[in-house]
DNA sequence: AATCGAATGGTAATAATTATCATCTGAGTG
DNA sequence: CACTCAGATGATAATTATTACCATTCGATT
């Protein structure tokens, strides 16, 4: 088995429809298409860096000088709300710790941000014994699956769910 | 195939093995055994909860009423860089966003932060068709690569490389 | 018991993000 | 096309998590 990078002409082709796209997929979505929200999905389709929202914020300055930094920051949340982005950071917004060494995976609640430990001893065959992967060194891989706990998934969850 | 959630008997008694031989670890590691430390490896092994650091200092504010929040964070870093714990969420210290909707994995550079898309096929087969995990409801997945990047794995590289 | 570098507590500083709110504007409506 | 208004934006204050700083204390070795 392979692992293959993702191709960079490819991507380019992909950013492009995804632009054509956009004010359509905005209508469905019910948002308005304003300028600043066309400048950040561009800086966000064109930039294979999985940037933050500073170095959006920087891009789209130079068309929109005036833009606003908390523009930015709630577009590309808004972007990721109705699925036109996507957070490579789920769990960013404070740091989770892990006394738990051995090899091992993620399932994290998406709603109250419980973790699971779950261990995956096929996924772990797939990557063993890779020491590299095309330029980069491989050192360790952690799977995130993302769901929904039993306490969240049931209509009328109460207490114990945290942030939203 | 079947996943399996770690089981919390299994857990406790390794909690509890890493607990006796902490201080040999520290030892072993050049780290003074304080009973600051003791009481933060401790909480955060009998959690199952992948806690943050408020609330490891909630709790070992039971038996340190004085301990310092500095303190917690300082020795939770600590412990991760000597390999005595780890830090689930490798990226958290800003939002990394994302234009690709594609099914795509990453790749992040531990030293530099970069972030590169990989396709892993046979990954998504592994879970795709599964609707749940247990208790939980099967949303998405998304595997995080730790590697070291062509130029952070030079020994002398300069520049383009941030934090760190 | 003496020594010393590392660890800690208290607090200030920083960085990222979110909240607030007055103003503006996209996109339907007539 | 002018009118309307919910939603979007800009400016800035507030919040949250984390790190920096520094004087004091302490663990570990002698």
């Amino acid at each position: 088995m392979e692992l293959q990078l993702v191709n960079e002409g490819r991507r380019a082709g992909y950013a492009a429809r995804r632009l054509r796209e956009f004010a359509a997929r905005c209508a469905r979505a019910g948002l308005a298409v304003t300028p600043q929200r066309l400048a950040i999905i561009q800086a966000l389709l064109e930039s294979g860096e999985h940037p933050r929202a500073d170095a959006i914020y920087a891009q789209v300055r130079r068309v929109h000088p005036h833009i606003s930094l908390a523009t930015v920051h709630r577009t590309l949340e808004t972007l990721c709300e109705v699925g036109e982005a996507r957070k490579v950071t789920m769990l960013h917004d404070s740091a989770r710790y892990d006394g738990n060494l051995t090899p091992h995976h993620h399932v994290v609640c998406v709603k109250c941000r419980r973790i699971r430990d779950i261990e995956i001893p096929e996924l772990d065959k797939v990557l063993e014994g890779r020491s590299g992967l095309g330029k980069f060194t491989l050192l360790g891989a952690s799977l995130e699956i993302l769901a929904l706990c039993e306490r969240c998934k049931a209509p009328r969850a109460r207490a114990a769910n945290r942030r939203g």
